[in-house]
DNA sequence: CATCATAATTGAAACGTTTCAATTGTTTTT
DNA sequence: AAAAACAATTGAAACGTTTCAATTATGATG
């Protein structure tokens, strides 16, 4: 494998000329720039960009750390967070945490001795202190303190959003449907917007939650249908699209059929939900805009700016299915 | 940023040694080892991984390329390989070449530069010239050569099994439907395993494809439909389950109703498609397993094995849903 | 105690770049 | 023609590791 040392020999130049052509560097004489592109080319030589990395003591990996890159959400995310990175010319790694504490630790500590050029988590747990501070982060839908923005959509308003539409479209008790991971995530605000709504519009409602980390589906909707309270619920406002799709089939199992039967509203939008059936109601997510502004954030934080904001949300959007 | 010299110093001892006691060399007095490691907490030194790549002229990075991550086959995908190579200390980095050849090749020369470990790839092109020799490559469903091994589902006996399972079912004549996206592709095995099978068991064919390049959901629709050679069609084995559930929504708009009027198969086996409704019957390919193989595969090309075949097929089996 | 064998440790060299002070070459000015 | 200004080029040093030949410390043996 050539290196710009045998490169500058064959050219008959120092090796400070050709790493010049090589970053195109003005200040050479284009007849001196020929004849090292001719030595390049006869070489083969491609530059090392692991050379180049280290002397540099910079890269431009950027590391997206997520639950599961399986879930729809999560992959429709990363394809645009991969797309924005390229566009400025990074790199993404990817890290599926599985959502648990050690390994997002685990990960993080890793992504320090690879000297990653910035972290994009979606993770569960408390990671202000896991992190080295010179290392930028941009966190998804959890606020930890100052040093790490947050970049969420705005769960409050989706919550009311989904409670008025809910109403409009004639129940008369809503239900939240939640799993819950972290007490950091933003996502407890579409809960709190939910319930403010709710009691704002006078409506009977319940709220009724499971953490992550004990969740199954067949208990929690088991037990959920089982309780006295949840029977007269004829309006659902799910978490998560994922979760409100699973509802609908459970509910039907039940003989509890949607929309006849019961309203719902999912949380996401999930471009493929159109292959859900029925099609889905969803507060939807903008998930392009937010993955664009967290490479944004990210990248402006990477080149030393200090971010006006703690947390960007961006505004969400109601979109009609055939649930409601 | 304590490099190790700081270590060796605060710890009196020199940087071989502090070497050695961080890559857990035996021929270290634990008496000296403790002072190393006092230091190394002292200071909270951690080890640059950049600088270790570069002097050993090896990395533990292997990429993905693929099209697009969010389509769910390749999600799934993706977090198999990802849970693989990490249990074997290999990191992931994520490429989506949306199936352009200039991206393939951008991207592969990106690796090439980057000196990645290995690579995984799920093209749709010619790559096998665009890729240095000392790069050990898999593919996913496309057979290039023997530089790059292949790792592919049967698909043959994929095609035979959706024809059989459709004739059971009680059909009388049955569609191909197909997305085709490179001559390489072993994918048409499939095609070819359906027309083999329909020939054997002889019932009425016909089949219909459209380029990757060229697609569009609307005009491939309306045009399957509107042929006569389709009226009499009521078994159809679609390329992969998206398609199959794009076809089954297009169907119904024209009032051909899944499974009474006609009974779909699918590919792939998506784990989600629980979601899909109806629920899909398919051929479902162990992504699971092709993904570990895949992984197992490259880490024994990188360590310098050279493997005896040149495609590895593994087995699909057929999962009933509800679309037979 | 001297000798030898072995265990433990040292630190310079090397990996392939970039950088920059120093040098050489060229042109302009006086 | 000499001096000054500017343009182009050079190559050693540095980045943080690993490695390994050389050195030193320790223990065993006669």
């Amino acid at each position: 494998m050539p290196s710009i040392k045998d490169v500058a020999d064959l050219a008959g130049v120092g090796v400070g000329t050709v790493s010049r052509v090589i970053n195109k560097n003005p200040t050479v004489k284009p007849e001196t720039r020929e004849k090292v592109n001719a030595a390049i080319k006869k070489l083969n030589y491609i530059p090392n960009e692991v050379a180049r990395n280290f002397k540099m003591q910079k890269s431009t990996m950027v590391a997206l750390l997520l639950p599961s890159i399986w879930h729809p959400f999560f992959s429709e995310f990363a394809y645009y967070i991969e797309d924005a990175l390229d566009k400025e010319g990074y790199k993404l790694m990817l890290c599926n945490s599985g959502g648990r504490p050690d390994k997002e630790i685990y990960y993080l500590d890793m992504l320090n001795q690879n000297k990653v050029a910035g972290i994009i988590g979606i993770t569960y747990n408390e990671i202000e202190d896991s992190v080295s501070t010179d290392i930028p982060i941009i966190s998804l839908d959890r606020h930890f303190g100052k040093k790490i923005t947050c970049v969420t959509s705005d769960n409050y308003t989706g919550g009311q959003m989904a409670v008025k539409e809910l109403v409009k479209a004639g129940v008369t008790k809503v239900a939240y449907l939640g799993i819950t991971s972290s007490v950091y995530s933003e996502v407890l605000l579409r809960k709190k917007g939910f319930m403010d709504e709710a009691e704002a519009q006078g409506i009977e409602f319940v709220t009724y939650e499971e953490h992550d980390a004990v969740y199954d589906d067949d208990t929690f909707f088991d037990d959920f249908f089982s309780k006295k309270e949840h029977q007269d619920v004829n309006g659902i406002f799910a978490n998560t699209d994922l979760l409100a799709a699973k509802y609908i089939d459970k509910a039907k199992q039940k003989g509890i059929i949607t929309p006849k039967d019961v309203k719902v509203i999912g949380y996401d939008g999930i471009q493929d939900n159109k292959l859900f059936r029925p099609f889905l109601s969803t507060i939807r997510q903008p998930v392009e805009e937010m993955a664009r502004m967290s490479v944004e954030l990210l990248l402006r934080k990477i080149e030393g700016e200090t971010l006006d904001q703690d947390i960007y949300r961006v505004p969400v959007m109601y979109r009609k299915g055939e649930t409601t």
